[in-house]
DNA sequence: CGCTAAAGACGTCATATGAT
DNA sequence: ATCATATGACGTCTTTAGCG
């Protein structure tokens, strides 16, 4: 069940869909030339090649990231299971310890 | 066997956090 | 402010254990 509503990719998760590339025909007034900025040399075709790419890289650089943090947090979760095991050995040697000594301490002749 | 519920592993997205 | 990385939440697929 649940369904998060976005469903699966992009839609309503701005994940860049390729967006807003304006082609060059676009507003400006004829004659104008673009003063070469670097963006404006591409055309839509290649920013949605570069868009995909670049999209790619990212969901394979998380993917790793996300299988490292959960071993991360499966070594941390069997950490902290060990210090319980070596906390409750402890407590039980020192309720025995107690035991003893209070052993010794009641049948202390006067 | 086949079936099913529970547990585990994974990929993706959204967001927090730290570095520049 | 922007970018990269870490992590929580979610959905999906796979594996495992128990039952009839």
């Amino acid at each position: 069940m649940a369904v998060t509503g976005e469903e699966t990719e992009s839609a309503a998760t701005g994940d860049m869909p390729a967006y807003q590339m304006r082609s060059t025909s676009s507003g400006l007034p004829q004659g104008m030339v673009m003063s070469a900025s670097p963006r404006a040399i591409h055309s839509p075709e290649q920013q949605t090649e570069e868009a995909t790419r670049k999209r790619e890289v990212r969901l394979l650089k998380n993917r790793q990231a996300a299988r490292e943090c959960r071993q991360k947090k499966k070594e941390y979760v069997k950490c902290l299971e060990n210090r319980v095991a070596v906390l409750e050995n402890q407590n039980k040697t020192l309720i025995e310890e107690l035991r003893a000594l209070r052993d010794i301490y009641c049948h202390k002749p006067e």
